[in-house]
RNA sequence: GGGCGCAUAGCUCAGCUGGGAGAGCACCUGCCUUACAAGCAGGGGGUCACAGGUUCGAGCCCUGUUGCGCCCACCA
């Protein structure tokens, strides 16, 4: 039959076609049916700031793999796809523009015009990644999509704001909060990046008051000392206890301040005397608490020192740092500098230090949420794959501490609080209240803070399915199947969907976390803009496909570990991929008949073809076990392996006298068999590689339809055919040999030679004459002649022992003794190696006592084995040696 | 200070419940064999970091050591 497909496999061919055909079909649409079962995946929403990076790359591979596996099993599968709000970030980025473009400050263009900016910006690039996920193959339900601020969602939003509210589970206070100066913002504990870096210890003398002593101290962020409302050593210090409760002066800003006694004091480190500033440092911040310290805040929202900090307001941080020690060193009150490595805070989003700084925020009580968060994971409500990274979950859990929320940004979803301008009364709730219940008054503002972005994101698993509205999407696929997400992202997101979807819809919100690592450079460095090491998977797809970038991405992977990319493997993977599509070229040229029936072949079916499909449906029956596994880097191998090694080194070369034969029986039974394994194979494969099995598919003539919608290849012990196996086992071994022989006897290939064959079994002889063509086909042999003894082969014919026969090839001329004496050598050692570890073993009473019968069963056939095969060689060598 | 991961062929990495060490790339030899040179056939190459232990049997389980990496943490 004539083949529709191009002579070379070229991807740009027929990607974009491909894609833009699932589409116009709606295979992605997941409909609620009570047919079926439910499987549903929600995407990580990408930030509309965003574009496609390898980490999407691959974490959408994995998800994409999944989903159009359970859909080829029937499944309703449903891939939630949408996008983040990504506050900070937007915010940044448009206000970068507005600077850029129009000179102005987002306090010029005003809340609204900012708003009205941010959205223009949305709507004009908040579709690039969906473009990019496309180009890859994602296949979401795309008339689903959800962004995070989207009316149904900002709904959902606001609902869960008030729930926790009235129920006492968010609350407004003055709390010390991480503050970065460059965003202007508060940020979570979760959004700040700690890093070792080389500091210094500053030693200062604060003078006691009314006395000659002087308390020594030592700090490593001397400009918070403008804040310092105490001193604090530890109760039990002798050194210090006889100054517990008297004043100390404050250098500099000469404030008196009290030396307090508390247990947070460690006496070894440091001087065992600690400054404290209860509005730059949270150990400090709760040391105040207890002893109803003054917090004196000195900074501006950028740093800069503010009005209290006296003479050094203005400066920066870092400039007041400097000030204050040179006026420090100048009154003699420092004491020593001491090299100090210790940990800073650094925003996520910018990398600029943060400030701890005292601030008016609205917090999440996390306690009460993360108690049933914590039992999920242990009742195994839901699994992490792999299972170590519940450690991670579960000790972020028990130790957190209460959520920041509120941030000094506009792009977002506005906290629903109002505040009554006339007598200060807090309202929450989702209009503006229209009269203050204290007052009467109708004055109310409401609170200028947005979310957290990650508040939105952490209902998204339900409110991307419609609550708080009972819908019946939420209804058939929540709680959802498979979370896929960077074991990076745990703490930002797995956790607070985990405790928001417990608390709202009193179920967790996935069965499976199914984490993986990072893609890294061919270097092992982290793929960053700043280093430019980044690699463009457009990039990659637009060269070689987007079928070889994923299969890249998931071969040799393991859940959870990071992994390196090179090009070379991306090299391999397209041909791979090549190979798979010259295959089916050969199909399609030697093919008849547009559909042949199995039951009019089935009785002429062969031992290869009655070995390629039981290898087939073994393999199959191993893929999908993988699969459930969720070791997909494994399954792929294993098919790798089968689509390469068996089905076109060897079935392949296995059909070719047949399809060049005159017997038409035996011909349709390769041709089908051909077809048959070809069109498993595809659907086997194309979660991992969609596009070139869509491209396939509908170019076999037996094929219906999509591949998308096909089933996936079910199959059962019982369908597998050992015997035909085993038979094969034997041809190929025996084909192997021969080829093995005569290249190490540097036979040319063209030539052709004899095979003599000795054999005990009638039945091996029976095989090997029955498969006669195949051997002459894929091992160059002319003839086959059976004989009884050795004494019928003649003595320059080189051999090859197998297990239950000696091959010989009688070359005449051809023949070097001493290599071939040579390469007898080395088989013998070989041999009497294995002999002598199964023998070993065997002689070992505690095996033979102790392990599985069946197993000592396996070896002992093997010494037999090997020891008729040893004799043959043995035999073999001594005949050569007396000639010699 | 706690927790976790990694160490297997020259390189990058697989190795699922313990039962004769694998892949890709690289390397060597021979092949343009009418699907594929992005290919075919054959080959070389590993004390599975180290030291103990459990076991009939350990790359795999346990203990310890070393090296590298990551995460968390309020010692100023």
């Amino acid at each position: 039959m004539e083949s529709n497909l191009e002579k070379n496999y070229d991807p740009k061919g027929f990607e974009d076609r491909i894609y833009k055909h699932w589409m116009d079909n709606d295979y992605f649409k997941a409909k609620v049916d009570p047919e079926k079962e439910p499987f549903c995946i929600v995407l990580p929403p990408p930030n509309i700031t965003g574009q496609l990076h390898m980490g999407h790359a691959l974490d959408h591979t994995l998800q994409d793999i999944l989903i159009r596996w359970k859909r080829m099993q029937g499944y309703s599968a449903l891939w939630q796809p949408g996008s983040d709000h990504a506050s900070i970030a937007t915010e940044v980025k448009v206000v970068d523009k507005i600077r850029k473009e129009e000179g102005l400050s987002k306090l010029d263009v005003g809340r609204e015009g900012f708003l009205d900016r941010a959205w223009k910006w949305k709507e004009e690039y908040g579709g690039r990644i969906v473009e990019q996920m496309q180009k890859l193959g994602d296949s979401c339900d795309w008339s689903r999509e959800r962004f995070t601020l989207d009316e149904g969602l900002s709904d959902s939003v606001t609902e869960v704001f008030i729930k926790l509210y009235e129920k006492g589970l968010i609350y407004r206070g003055n709390r010390i909060i991480n503050w970065c100066p460059e965003c202007k913002t508060s940020l979570s504990d979760a959004e700040v990046e700690h890093e070792e870096k080389a500091g210094h210890f500053w030693h200062i003398n604060y003078p006691v008051k009314d006395s000659d002593e002087v308390l020594e101290i030592a700090t490593t962020r001397p400009e918070t000392m403008l804040g310092d409302t105490a001193i604090a050593v530890h109760p039990e210090d002798e050194r210090y206890k006889h100054l517990i409760g008297k004043t100390a002066i404050l250098p500099l800003v000469n404030r008196e301040i009290i030396i307090v006694a508390d247990e947070y004091v460690d006496p070894e480190f440091g001087t065992g005397a600690v400054k404290i500033t209860p509005a730059h440092d949270p150990n400090d911040f709760e040391v105040g608490l207890r002893h109803d310290l003054e917090q004196i805040n000195v900074m501006k929202d950028d740093a800069t020192i503010n009005e209290k900090g006296g003479k050094y307001a203005g400066m920066s941080r870092y400039d007041a740092r400097k000030a204050i020690i040179k006026d420090l060193e100048e009154e003699g009150l420092l004491v020593k500098i001491k090299e100090h490595d210790h940990n800073v805070g650094q925003c996520y989003r910018c990398d600029t230090v943060v400030e701890p700084l005292t601030s008016d925020q609205w917090f999440v009580k996390m306690e009460p949420l993360a108690k049933p968060a914590i039992d999920a994971v242990k009742n195994e409500d839901f699994k992490f794959v792999p299972d170590r990274f519940s450690k991670t979950y579960l000790h972020w859990l028990e130790n957190i501490r209460d959520w920041c929320i509120s941030r000094q940004l506009w792009w977002g979803h506005r906290i629903p609080a109002y505040y009554c301008e006339d007598c200060g009364e807090l309202v929450v709730s989702k209009e503006a209240p229209t009269k203050c219940e204290k007052c009467n008054s109708t004055n109310f503002k409401q609170d200028e803070d947005v979310l957290d972005t990650w508040f939105s994101s952490a209902l998204w698993p339900f409110s991307t399915l419609g609550w708080p509205e009972k819908t019946e999407e939420l209804e058939y696929f929540y709680p959802t199947d498979v979370l896929v997400t960077g074991y990076d992202i745990i703490f930002f997101w797995v956790i607070r969907m985990a405790f928001s979807g417990l608390e709202f819809m009193k179920e967790v919100p996935f069965k499976h976390v199914f984490i993986h690592g990072l893609v890294r450079d061919a270097d092992g460095r982290k793929m960053s803009k700043s280093l430019g090491n980044g690699i463009d998977p457009l990039e990659m797809i637009e060269k070689y496909g987007a079928d070889a970038l994923r299969f890249t991405l998931v071969t040799g992977n393991s859940p959870g570990n990071d992994m390196r990319f090179h090009m070379e493997r991306l090299e391999s993977s397209r041909n791979f991929a090549n190979k798979l599509w010259n295959a089916t070229r050969f199909v399609l040229m030697n093919l008849d008949e547009e559909r042949i029936q199995k039951s009019s072949v089935e009785k002429d079916l062969n031992v290869a073809d009655k070995w390629i499909i039981s290898r087939l449906n073994r393999v199959s029956m191993e893929i999908t076990d993988n699969m459930d596994k969720f070791e997909l880097g494994l399954a792929v191998q294993k098919l790798y392996d089968f689509i390469w090694s068996e089905y076109c080194d060897w079935y392949i070369e296995l059909v070719k006298p047949r399809l060049y034969g005159e017997n038409i029986n035996e011909k349709r039974a390769a041709q089908y068999t051909l077809t048959y394994v070809l069109e498993n194979i595809l659907k086997l494969l194309h979660p991992f590689m969609p596009f070139i099995t869509e491209e396939i598919w509908q170019n076999l003539p037996t094929s219906d339809g999509s591949i998308i919608v096909a089933q996936w290849p079910e199959c059962k012990e019982n369908e597998l055919d050992k015997e035909a196996e085993e038979k094969m086992e034997l041809i190929m071994n025996g084909v192997k040999n021969i080829r093995n022989v005569r290249s190490e006897m540097n036979v040319a290939p063209s030539r052709k030679a004899k095979l003599m064959v000795l054999a005990k079994s009638e039945n091996v002889i029976k095989i090997i004459v029955e498969n006669e063509e195949y051997f002459k086909t894929l091992a160059s042999v002319s003839e086959i002649e059976i004989v009884k003894t050795k004494d019928e082969v003649p003595s320059d014919a080189v051999s090859a022992v197998i297990d239950g026969a000696e091959l010989f090839l009688p070359l005449d001329d051809l023949i070097d003794f001493e290599k071939e004496i040579e390469r007898l050598e080395k088989e013998k050692s070989k041999l009497e190696g294995e002999i002598k570890r199964v023998v070993g073993k065997l002689s070992n009473e505690g095996f033979v006592k102790k392990a599985p019968a069946k197993l000592v069963e396996e070896e002992k056939e093997k010494q037999a084995k090997y020891e008729q095969m040893l004799s043959s060689v043995l035999e073999r060598l001594e005949s050569l040696k007396n000639k010699g």
